[in-house]
DNA sequence: TCCTCTCCCACATTTGAATGGA
DNA sequence: ATCCATTCAAATGTGGGAGAGG
């Protein structure tokens, strides 16, 4: 947990809460300002209310750089930070009261994308999604004073695409938009395990939203210091004029903060060796056999696009109108918008959201015509992309979806089943925290509480998932609260109204293998029977090198069980005997209130 | 057989926590 | 108790290549 001071948090706001159970998004007022008070229902316990509660986004301008390029992120199969880091400065809360921080990623729609023409497009449709796992914060519970005092990171929270990862990692697919989530759940004994009503509320910032990828798609080209065959092939001298810009602009600054990789290797600090600079191209150049400078593809984009006023303004009618076939090709790509086009342009072009219908329509529309998916993808990067502009038609809706930049905030109420406390594996065993009771026991300090439960991506949103859910034995207010708080996650159209089954592995998986030396737990019948704490703990408790457990096979954890579990651990090394923790999503009432018991 | 797409792995580098000595 | 240097695991993007699928 970053210990940084209140005042570092620069973001902005949160909106009002809504009320829950409401599969929609109610209009903000304001983008940019902080959040407007929650509509309190409760204003006699105003101090205490949940919904007073505000969250902000700590790097937030960052995080809208990323999302107006169109935010990718590595998942691998050891698990991969998100970069940036999701952290929230949280305000509003009652600095006594106990709360539970945790965190999900949502499939933001049922799209699978593809990268083409330096863009992202749909694909087609979404695999089936993987099971839903929740990062609660290492620190859950404590206090609000806890909370407030300091940032509150999710930096450790880990990516991955192994859906056997036995490591508690998030499990996305590839080449899919997500969405994290921010779930507060209050825990305070009056609002409890086992409580009947338990508080929590959701925040959500659009501009998190990233795709996740294997490998960024924005690939290199080698940046040959001749002029490339475009420019060659016209002895023009303001074309080689023109080229001697561009390698003179080699190290301005970016303009326009736009493509992934650069915008990660400037700000992540694990990436500062590949931070541009003559020495760094000509060290990655022959480390990789190459006599001459090899530049990011990226870069050469934001070199070509940075270039483009002193280009434009040099060169006038010489190469840009020589080869108006360059031009489009880049003005367009990754959703950087010259002069003039504007952020929502560039934002829809980054993120073509299947939120708009209009947009869901052209896309699938062209698809149908099957012919976007061949555009492009094949020519050389420098190549004409004369599809370009008529692309724009088809992914650049008029209306196109523009998400708000504030987060919204769903308050809501679960009514479940609460028959075992999720931190119960032992009731009385202070170190696991156990029950109603235990929550009072349950120091921060005492209790990593990673916690990773299945979500059920898209059927939590629909109301008749929620009735047609069948409860675990062992449902806690808690996961109950979180997966309420799931169920009123707002979910574009087309996965909002489709009905799902009662999810076939509706499991909790448990972290494992995070106490230093301790091995993780494959056994799914009780994955956490070895483990003590969550790869997201603190220093010293080091998740082990995926290497340090190899998989044999036949010896994976297999598919998921349908009971499989999570809980929370103590410090203590000791082996958390099975808690028989279950998670059961979408059986919260969403159409009632929260109320503060 | 070829091509495309996706994914995995090794690599060099940097960061930061842990450790030990002064 | 504090400071500093060292060690080492973790984290990072990249290029090359494997493998699946059409």
């Amino acid at each position: 947990m970053l210990q940084e001071k209140v005042s570092a948090v620069t973001d902005g706001g949160v909106n009002a809460a809504h009320a829950p159970g409401l599969c929609e998004i109610a209009p903000e007022p304001s983008n940019l300002g902080p959040a407007a008070p929650a509509s309190d229902q409760h204003s006699n316990e105003a101090d205490q209310s949940i919904e007073n509660i505000k969250v902000f986004l700590h790097e937030r301008e960052l995080w809208k750089k990323f999302h107006e390029a169109g935010t990718e992120m590595i998942i691998t199969k050891a698990g991969r930070r998100m970069f940036p880091g999701y952290k929230v400065k949280v305000t509003g809360m009652n600095p006594k009261t106990k709360y539970i921080l945790l965190a999900d990623i949502v499939p933001a729609d049922d799209h699978r994308y593809k990268f083409c023409d330096n863009k992202w497009m749909v694909a087609g449709k979404a695999e089936p999604a993987m099971p839903g796992r929740l990062y609660v914060h290492p620190d859950s519970p404590a206090t609000g004073a806890h909370w407030m005092r300091q940032l509150v990171s999710f930096q450790k929270l880990k990516l991955t695409n192994n859906h056997l990862d036995p490591f508690g990692h998030i499990i996305l697919n590839s080449m899919h938009k997500y969405q994290p989530r921010l779930h507060i759940v209050k825990a305070d004994e009056n609002n409890g395990f086992g409580s009947k009503n338990t508080a929590y509320c959701t925040h959500v910032f659009p501009e998190t939203a990233f795709i996740s990828v294997t490998s960024y798609q924005n690939h290199k080209v080698e940046f040959h210091p001749t002029p490339p065959c475009t420019v060659q092939m016209n002895h023009d001298h303001r074309q080689a004029e023109a080229w001697q810009v561009l390698l003179r602009n080699r190290r301005l600054s970016m303009l326009s903060s736009c493509q992934i990789t650069q915008l990660k290797i400037e700000n992540n600090p694990f990436a500062k060796g590949f931070r541009g600079s003559d020495e760094g191209d000509l060290r990655l150049s022959r480390q990789h056999g190459k006599d001459y400078p090899v530049i990011s593809k990226n870069m050469v984009r934001q070199r070509l696009v940075t270039s483009h006023t002193h280009l434009t303004g040099k060169l006038g009618a010489g190469l840009l109108q020589a080869h108006p076939q360059v031009l489009p090709h880049y003005q367009y790509e990754s959703g950087i918008p010259l002069a003039n086009s504007d952020t929502q342009d560039t934002l829809a072009n980054a993120f073509p959201s299947g939120r708009e219908p209009g947009l869901l329509y052209h896309c699938f529309k062209h698809r149908d015509n099957s012919r976007h998916l061949e555009l492009g993808c094949k020519r050389p990067y420098l190549e004409t992309a004369p599809s370009a502009v008529s692309e724009e038609h088809y992914f650049r809706s008029p209306t196109s979806y523009e998400p708000p930049l504030l987060s919204h905030s769903y308050c809501g109420e679960a009514h479940g089943t609460r028959e075992a406390c999720m931190y119960g594996g032992e009731e009385g065993d202070p170190g696991v925290g156990g029950g109603p009771a235990g929550v009072d026991s349950l120091a921060p300090p005492s209790l990593n509480c990673n916690m990773w439960a299945s979500v059920q991506p898209y059927p939590r949103y629909s109301m008749q998932a929620v009735d047609a859910v069948s409860y675990q034995p062992f449902a806690t207010h808690f996961s109950s609260a979180a997966a309420a708080a799931s169920a009123t996650m707002p979910h574009h159209s087309v996965s909002a109204q489709r009905p799902q089954p009662p999810p076939p592995d509706m499991t909790i998986y448990a972290p494992v293998g995070t106490q230093r030396g301790l091995p993780p737990a494959h056994s799914s019948s009780s994955p956490c029977s070895s483990s003590s704490s969550s790869p997201a703990l603190g220093p010293g408790n080091r998740a082990p090198h995926p290497s340090l457990y190899p998989r044999k096979p036949g010896t994976s954890p297999g598919p998921l069980p349908h009971r499989d579990f999570s809980a929370f651990h103590p410090q203590s090394p000791q082996p958390v005997r099975d808690p028989p923790y279950q998670y059961p999503m979408g059986m919260s009432n969403t159409g009632v209130h929260w109320t503060d018991s």
